[in-house]
DNA sequence: ATCCAGAGTGCAAATTTATACATTTTTTAA
DNA sequence: TTAAAAAATGTATAAATTTGCACTCTGGAT
């Protein structure tokens, strides 16, 4: 297994469910047929940004790294409509968008976490869209799915 | 000391400093003449929602709640606070900073004028910057740290 | 093919954080 | 004020996380 992969994991259980602790966490990856060590576990979760929080009623949990309040004007569910056009070009993702909906659907994107994607710049109705190396072009656009498929299937 | 009176020390010592451990917080909470020990600073922080998070270069830091990935301040000398992440991808450098960000921080690398950078863009918490070819990532990495580093003797 | 450099990992130790329990302090109610 | 109840804190310890080190693996360069 790799790291790669193995963070995708970690991004998902930790987003599904409530981890309370890397040896927790370490228990789930197990259920998914994913072993490593708890100290490779803190070493992911630094390196991924995600930190313990707390969960509001005085426990402990991991917390993907920060949400931020929503500025899109986009229709829950329709943001795929606002993407008007994607191209691949030197393994990089163009996402081209109606003007002034680039940063509205970037936003959306960032904030899905996903490990897969390094990074969006947005211009005006356009959107840069990097991939982590040695992710492949199919995976990225598996991912976009996902963030803008409400009726998500789970895989992997 | 009162509880309430130590929460308040506690809150302005995380956001203005950057606290490493209960142990650091311990030390500055006596270096303004409060003492307490580390059980009441893990329950106090608890309460208070304040939690161990990541400071962007690898390290830790305690960070105030809804500033999770905001705490850096744009201070001059204090850029790289701003810097919350980076990453290699296809060559080029994607560098993550709280939302609204990005452009400070671009500008600052624009007008450094290192010749290893042949340029940037800026969107909102993303800035992608692009290497001039046959420059090593080290070597920008370097840029970096000498754009940034140059004048944080006195903190960090 | 072989060597080298760097990334990644497990293990165990070190460090850091959380908590059970006892004690002290504060608050409440008379 | 005073007794009882509740809240807060310290101590000691448990639990959880981080890290130094050694080893392995992988991708390049010679």
């Amino acid at each position: 297994m790799k790291r790669a992969s193995r963070m995708v994991l970690i991004e998902k259980i930790v987003s599904e469910n409530i981890v309370t602790s890397q040896e927790d966490l370490l228990r789930m990856m197990e259920g998914k047929g994913v072993q490593c060590t708890q100290a490779t576990l803190s070493r992911d979760l630094r390196q991924m940004g995600i930190s313990r929080g707390f969960d509001g009623s005085g426990g402990y949990r991991y917390l993907l790294p920060g949400k931020r309040e929503e500025t899109a004007e986009l229709f829950p569910g329709r943001e795929m409509e606002a993407i008007t056009g994607m191209t691949w070009a030197h393994g990089l993702l163009l996402i081209n968008t109606p003007p002034g909906f680039a940063s509205a659907v970037a936003i959306k994107i960032d904030r899905s976490g996903r490990y897969e994607i390094a990074g969006t710049v947005a211009g005006d109705d356009t959107i840069l869209l990097i991939p982590r190396d040695n992710i492949s072009n199919e995976a990225v656009e598996e991912c976009l799915t996902t963030i803008f498929l409400s009726n998500t299937k789970t895989q992997l």
